[in-house]
DNA sequence: TTGTACGCGTTATCAT
DNA sequence: ATGATAACGCGTACAA
């Protein structure tokens, strides 16, 4: 069944440098295309590194030679001549499982293919090496880029590592930089964590509800601010307020928003809806109110912000805000990888009501 | 407030090098060492790699000088030099976020200070170009070490890949080797499923169910087997089988699980109690249970596997079985690290079962 | 025990 | 447009 290769213009003889040099099974070099394609290192390198100024003659026969012999240049020889890896760092504090992941997976949406490769470094940023460490993990490594996670992409010191170390960054947040505090002037990709909130209150609103609970997140957070103040500009809308008798703030745990659920729902003149600043603390609503012997959402509606997994595997599946995190993280690796790099970007996400379940029109007060 | 350094004994000279040096601002080379400790380039080497070699004189003095310019080796020459980077990749094909995450913890526990830094690489297992990707992957950053999770732990043509690689891999596992498939002979890390089954079949049994509903994971999974297996011993040692009537194959997902409980639990004759064999199928069932008007713990019982967040998030509290992510990827992590590694390890983890509210003695049939 | 000379695979300089 | 030669920062023969 071996048909002769008449249709093969080029006969390749016994003698071709080609096939001596793939009998020899090494890893093909720099040095080995130069070689054969009978032209210097330098002039390959050119090509790799897509020079314009090169023959297109030259161009088309050395990258047959890369081709045949299936040369691809070295990162770590390449990350030391450049004077830089091709790695992309990315730091987090503490954000839950499925943040990271959907992060990551979107980063690696764009990294891959690329040559580029992603490094998740965590960290601690209660240590006192925490700038130190991070420090000497961007400067070690000499990344090519760097991803901030919140909260510690606002973390104003690690911002001014960054910069001193003139690493190319971007930071992931939800605060829309036009408040009074400085504006931060680097990249970022911003999600509307203000406008999902708004969203959420119409909707318990519309529903009838007037009388709402609120579990909001850490007062460090820039994200519990933006959505406390979506929250607010959503009721406020409609001629309402957040009512500090019915607000609590909670840790975004599922612990913390268990107990202000709780202290919620036990106030004279008990709210029918509680809107949580994220699911985890939305879950631990739901449990205060089933001890309690309330139905959700019959006698209480409850929203979380996040979309996590547990948000649609709980019964009755949990009306929240959605972010495209997916989305921001392969935005984040675009600007770092496509950098048109000097300018200072800044991406913004919408966020987007998910209804389920865990909604329903304000149950009939007994007061007329 | 300038405090004169009486209490300093070498007064620096301003012609110290060192502190020449320093005004430089430069980051430090092995050169720079070398030179002003007035030793060669090979011997601080040496000092680096830790040769024994070397007078202790001459290492403190050069240890000293390392640390007062701040010397650190560049990972991307050393790399270059040693044929080998300082990168451990983690390949994985699917698994659940915290899964994902957990393990990730654990492997960073271990590199944390280690000068090794971790890489992230998912991967398509259903993609043609599936091993190519990882060969090139391996092969371009000549990893240092390699993880992978399962399913794709128990690829028999990925792990021929990586033997070829010669690369350092260890594989995390369900699966204890002693079946009558051809042993894998390769560090792994393995995680006792069976014996978290067996004492879930126990609990049930001794809670008086006798009727017991199961969902299984996929049959392509070592894992399922192995849950599969595990349970079955668990019942057979109180004389019980797995009935068929009342099992059902789910893809380890939510929705998988919310169809395998709905056609198990409108069997005739309803088992008293599930074992699924993940939290995400169990919480599957739990939705179809509390659909159909169940109540859990009440009239079903139901135990899954994984303790994820859902499972002490969900109301009532999942009854599940416990593996020790994050120290079996901490363990992975210094098998590759600590290398007296061409000893091919096999470690392995107990799993444990943890009582929560999802479980209850059996409803009194009225049967006699 | 220590040093010299060279190699690792690539890019940059400065010619031609 | 192309090439010779020197970096890049570190490790290893081999010699001393």
């Amino acid at each position: 069944m071996t048909v002769p290769p008449q249709t093969q213009p080029v006969k390749p003889s016994a003698a071709d440098p080609v096939e001596e040099f793939l009998k020899r099974r090494k890893k093909a070099t720099i040095n080995d295309v130069a070689a054969l394609a009978r032209v210097s290192k330098k002039t390959v390198s050119r090509i790799i590194n897509n020079s314009p100024s090169v023959r297109e003659e030259t161009r088309e026969a050395v990258n047959a030679i890369i081709a045949r012999i299936g040369f691809r240049p070295d990162p770590q020889a390449r990350g030391l001549a450049f004077r830089r890896s091709f790695l992309l760092g990315l730091i987090y504090d503490n954000p839950n499982a499925q943040y990271i992941v959907n992060m990551q997976m979107g980063i690696l949406d764009k990294v891959r293919g690329s040559g580029i490769e992603l490094v998740v470094h965590p960290c601690d940023k209660t240590s006192d090496s925490f700038l130190e460490e991070i420090r000497d993990f961007v400067e070690l490594q000499r990344l090519s880029g760097v991803i901030l996670l919140p909260p510690i992409a606002e973390n104003r010191q690690l911002i001014q590592v960054l910069e001193e170390l003139a690493v190319p960054f971007v930071r992931i947040t939800a605060r829309h930089g036009d408040d009074n505090s400085p504006p931060i002037k680097t990249s970022q990709v911003v999600s509307r964590d203000r406008m999902g909130c708004q969203q959420a209150a119409d909707h318990l609103v519309e529903l009838g509800h007037r009388r709402i609970g609120f579990i909001e997140g850490p007062h460090t957070y820039a994200s519990a601010k933006e959505r406390r103040q979506g929250f607010a500009e959503g009721l406020k809308a409609h001629g309402l307020d957040i009512d500090p008798a019915v607000t609590a703030e909670g840790a975004y745990s599922f612990e913390s928003g268990f107990e202000a659920g709780q202290k919620i729902l036990s106030q004279p003149d008990r709210p029918t809806a509680i809107f949580a600043s994220n699911d985890e603390m939305a879950i631990g609503a739901y449990k205060a109110a089933l001890q309690m012997g309330l139905s959700v959402p019959g006698d209480l509606s409850i929203i979380g912000f996040d979309d996590s997994p547990l948000a649609s595997r709980i019964y009755p599946a949990l009306t929240t805000v959605r972010l495209p995190i997916r989305d921001m993280g392969r935005t984040a690796a675009e600007t770092l990888i496509d950098q048109d790099n000097h300018r200072k970007h800044t991406m913004i996400f919408d966020a987007a009501l998910v209804v389920r379940d865990s909604t329903a029109p304000a149950p009939k007060t007994f007061k007329p």
